[in-house]
Parts: structure tokens; C-alpha cells; sequence
DNA sequence: ATGAAAGCGCTAACAG
DNA sequence: CTGTTAGCGCTTTCAT
């Protein structure tokens, strides 16, 4: 690999002069030398090594993204969007997951930053936050992504839980539900599941309806459990007749149950879902959802960490919120009367 | 942050020595020291600085891989695996994504080099193969993901997909089909959409049944169009029994494409899909596909890579075969008559 | 067994 | 306008 001495010797200069055209500052130079060391860098094919660059300019111009998982159709969405703007600003981006595993994250964060990256983008499970509180008072930039980190002051991009979730209650409600089930995984202080908790009990209460502890059903996160919670509030007496789900996995098992339950959706049971995918429309039946603008997600922590990253100015911490919105498919109608 | 130097300093050490410990290299040196060097780099919570390592030591620990389109499932499967593998061994990942276009898949290789990844995972687009030559050439490390680039010797690792279509169509002919369409995206010199119609051929000469060309759809790649080629192929006059799709879009299209039709699935028309994930049992109806080994793609291809980057003597290039497997769903059974 | 010194490829004062 | 020089933080001979 050709190194900027090469270059510097080619075109017979110093490399100060190759290192000035490579950064741009072009102002006090000849043409003629500038020219010549275009020349020189273009016959060699030369690229500067952005280790040596790094090292001595303290930027790497890499940021670190760490996932819970980066197979989950969400998190990649969010992944392509971090990416792709990345790319554009000239940032390179280094990914890990953390699986949902306080140690793991905790690992790669520090595998991040002794890899020197400029900044991380997390969705942090929540038990890190000292590390976090240690990141603020170091100045070492990160954004959280989706999920709000307790009380601490810090960049974040989320999106409208409350909102998401009170939108599509209402829509149910709208069409004559009264009693609506809701499917969720334990809050486990995960703002996200604590705030579409939230929603759906404003939505009711802001209705004049009660809040029936029994059509609150917490899943376990880790098999198909919300297939069986869709089995028990269908078979109730006065059972519900809706039910949202607050995730992607809890739509597809929403459906099993309603399936296995013996119930067509939705002559005997509507169904609404979280989150939008392209095979959503295809699911028997194309299924309602709360949609999360995943790729604007990713766009938006970017653009966030990047313009902390070079803006000379501290900027206080800022929380960026965007909107979900509600699809209407055919899993929802009127409801049936229940004998 | 600390320095090697600000450990050397509190240990009382030199700095070589703080280096030799950080690289293992204890052998000759007394326990006295060797415990010294331990306990400032605990206090100082040191931890190296890499990018000073890397330029020093020619090689950064990070592969930089290229897919297509992060956010399709199959691709973050595989990135999946590529990572947990890469996180296993020591390395970092650096992704980036081509879009399927030629001139930023040559951007991002560029990119990566010159920012000093040790090797490359890519599934090229095909048209790039010049500069893969240059790499073997000039023995710059790469592996080749899901897709052959011509009959250039390069380590890779693929799929069997004449394997996989082959065992799908075998199985329809099984369930006595006769008359099987097939949905595909202009092959477009790339191996897996050839091998996989080669696939659809071979089990049909191997059954005594004739090609009809009039069964082979070729849809473009930029819209629905596998719907419309779909409902083409079932308002045929002597319309196939079954239709087989070669990838995770055109399963969705040729579902909306039946119903369109107003064909039941699979009472009226069997479909086999191609791919699988977790909501394609929960599809409407649940989806025969031919399910490729994602993960373990990407575990192989960065095993392969850094085997290749760490292993002292020269081998020489390497083709990864793994085997997809069809799984059986309720899109399939056997052919109603048609009159 | 340990330290001194050179240097990886680059940037950024500082001279001139 | 251009070159000289001193590092960035680390590894690695080479001495001792």
C-alpha cells in the first residue's frame, strides 16, 4: 500500500503539502503543486490509511451501534436507516448485540470505545446506567434509541408509545369494542411496554371505560406464551372482544391463539397489532398495526450523534420523539355480541 | 483516557513492559512485575487503544462485510451470525450496504480498505469483478457470500440451491403435480436464481415431465409484479397445479396473486415458497418453503475469513456448500383436476 | 528479565 | 506558499 511518502516523493514534495491537499486546505497553495499532487495520488491509486488519521486527529469517524438483536425486522430497519446515513456523512459503522444481556452490552460498549469509536448508539436494556452517568460526566457522546434510560438527561430518539397505542385503542373502540385485551411482555422497566400500557389505559379511561385488570395479560418472553394468554382471555366468560398486541412477536402468536382458540378474525375477534412489515398485509388476515417509522429512527440518532459529534458548541441533551401511526387492515371490525 | 504510558508511569515500569503483558508475553518476566503491571492497569481501568495497535501491528481485528439490503431478513439473519461469530473470535464488524448497486458496493470496498478492515464478506452483485481479481492479486482477503462471481477462484460461501429447488419441485411432482409454474427475478448472470431454475428443470426432466416455457415467469425485480405474473399463470387455459417462488418477496406476491385470482390456496393451487422465517408459518396459508441456513451462513463465511487471515501458510481458495431444507406447511397438496 | 529507541502513516504547528 | 519537525499510542527489535 502506498503511503503519503510515496506520494510526497512521486510528485517531488513534502507530505506536508500531500497531507494538506488530502484535508482540503487547498487556500495558500500553487495550482501547479496541487495539481502535481493530484496527479501523483491518482496514478498511484493512493488512499489515505484512516488508522494513522485517526490516531493522530482523535476521530475515527466510526460510530458503534449496539442492538439487542439485529435479526428482529425492527432493529434491522433501524440498523439499514443508522447505516445509510452513516455512509452518507462519511462515518463508517461498527455493529454488536447485546441480545438483551446486561453484561454483553456492557462488553461491547467497551469494545467500542477502545476501538476508538466517535460515539454509540444504543438501545440499552436499562441496567447499564451507570456506565451511561459515567459517559455524560466524560462527555463521551452516545444516543439511546428507543427506550428512554430512567431519569437520566441524555440524547435519545424514541417514538410516541402512548400515542401509538391510544391511537389504535380508540380505533377499537371507535367501532363498538368495550372490552379490549391487551398482550404484553413484562414492563420490566422498558419504557416502551410501560408507555403502550399506558396508551391503552388513557385510551379507555379518556372512553368512560373501565380498566379490567383480567384482559391485562403479561407473557413471558421467551416462548410462545402469548398464544396460551390469547387462549385464556378468549375462553372467559365475558371475554374480550379485541385484543392488542404490543409487539411483533405477540402479533403472529395473537393469530395462533385466535386460531387455536377456535375464533375467526375478526367475525369473532378483532385483532390490533404492533409494528409494520411488508408480509404484515399478507398474514391471515392482513393484520391492523401501529407502524414505527424503524428507518427514520435510525436516520434521526445518526444525524443526532453526528451533530453533537462536530458542533463546537454543547448542546443539552435532546430527546427526539416521532410519531407512530395506525394502519387499518381487515383484522378489525364491529364487534359480534358475545352470549 | 489513559495511556500505556500513564500505566508504565504508575507501575514504575517502562512501557515495554506494559505492552508485554497486554500481549501475553509474560514468559521471561518475574511475577513481581507481571502483578505490578496488572494491579495500574486495573486501577486505571486501562484498556489499549487500538487504533495505535493496529497501525503499528498491520491489522485491526475488524472485517467489514457488504450485503445487498440489511433490512431483508435473510441478509440480517446472516449478519447476525457474521457478527456473533466475529464478536467470538475478536473481531469487530463494520457493515455497509450496496443496495445491489454496483458502483457503491465498489464505494463501500474502497471505504473499508482504506480504513484498514482485515478482510471483506461480501455478496456481490456481480459486475465488480475486476477489483475481486486485483484482491486475489494482490492477496487482499475476501469471501464471497451466497452468490459465485463467475468462475473466479475465490473463497465463498453459497448455498445448494439447485439442491433446494430440485427437493420443492420433487415434492410437488410427489403430490402429483404435473404442471408447475415458476416465479423468478431476471437471472441477471447471478447464481442463485440460475441454479435455482436449474433446480425446477432438473427435477422435472428426472420426473419424465417436459420444461414448458410458458410456466417460467420472469418478474421484475421493481414492483409487484410476481402478483400479476401469478394471476397470468392461473388464467392459463391448462394453468399449473402449482406454482414455486425462488425468493421471500415473490412468496408474498404470489399469495396476493391467488387470492387475486380467487384461487384458494391450496385447495385450488399449491404454492412452494422460498425462504423461511418466523411469520411464514402464521401466512395465510401457512408456507411450504425451501429454508436456507442463514446464521450458519454467516457464522461460516467469517470463520472461513479469519481462518484464512490467521492460518500462517497459504491455502487455497475454498467453496462453502451448505444444504437448505424444505419444510412442509399447508400451501401444498395434491392437485385438484381442472376442467 | 527489563528498558531505550525506532517507527507504523499521518497531521499540525512552526519556520522560513 | 512550502518544508521540517514533533508527536498520536502502541509494538518490537536490540541492548544490557
Amino acid at each position: 500500500m502506498a503511503t503519503i511518502d510515496d506520494v510526497a516523493q512521486r510528485a517531488g514534495v513534502s507530505k506536508s503539502s500531500v497531507s494538506r491537499v488530502l484535508n482540503g486546505n487547498f487556500e495558500y497553495m500553487s495550482e501547479e503543486m496541487k495539481n502535481k499532487i493530484l496527479a501523483a495520488i491518482a496514478e498511484m491509486n493512493y488512499s489515505p490509511n484512516s488508522l494513522a488519521q485517526s490516531l493522530k486527529k482523535k476521530k475515527t469517524k466510526v460510530i458503534g451501534i449496539i442492538l439487542s438483536d439485529i435479526s428482529n425486522p425492527f432493529w434491522a430497519e433501524i440498523l439499514k436507516g443508522a447505516q445509510e446515513e452513516a455512509n452518507r456523512c462519511g462515518y463508517g459503522i461498527m455493529v454488536s448485540s447485546s441480545n438483551e444481556d446486561p453484561e454483553l452490552e456492557r462488553d461491547n460498549i467497551l469494545m467500542l470505545k477502545s476501538r476508538q469509536v466517535d460515539g454509540v448508539i444504543i438501545n440499552t436494556i436499562g441496567n447499564t446506567n451507570e456506565l451511561f452517568e459515567e459517559f455524560i460526566a466524560k462527555k463521551y457522546p452516545f444516543v439511546l434509541l428507543d427506550r428512554l434510560a430512567g431519569d437520566m438527561k441524555a440524547d435519545t430518539v424514541v417514538v410516541n408509545n402512548v400515542n401509538g397505542a391510544k391511537q389504535a385503542i380508540q380505533y377499537l373502540i371507535d367501532q363498538g369494542h368495550r372490552r379490549i385485551g391487551i398482550l404484553l411482555y413484562p414492563t420490566n422497566n422498558k419504557s416502551p411496554r410501560i408507555e403502550r400500557l399506558e396508551g391503552y389505559k388513557q385510551a379507555l379511561s379518556m372512553n368512560g371505560l373501565p380498566i379490567d385488570e383480567s384482559l391485562i395479560k403479561i407473557c413471558d418472553q421467551n416462548n410462545g406464551s402469548g398464544i396460551q394468554a390469547t387462549q385464556e382471555l378468549l375462553s372467559m366468560s365475558d371475554r374480550p372482544t379485541a385484543i392488542f398486541t404490543t409487539n411483533a412477536r405477540l402479533n403472529l402468536e395473537v393469530l395462533s391463539g385466535a386460531k387455536k382458540a377456535g375464533l375467526r378474525v375478526p367475525t369473532d375477534v378483532s385483532i390490533f397489532g404492533y409494528d409494520d412489515f411488508p408480509w404484515i398485509p399478507l398474514l391471515d388476515p392482513p393484520l391492523s398495526t401501529v407502524a414505527q417509522p424503524a428507518y427514520e429512527m435510525g436516520v434521526k440518532a445518526v444525524a443526532l450523534l453526528i451533530h453533537r459529534l462536530e458542533s463546537k458548541k454543547k448542546m443539552k441533551p435532546q430527546i427526539i420523539q416521532l410519531e407512530p401511526k395506525i394502519i387499518i387492515r381487515a383484522s378489525c371490525s364491529s364487534p359480534v355480541k358475545i352470549e
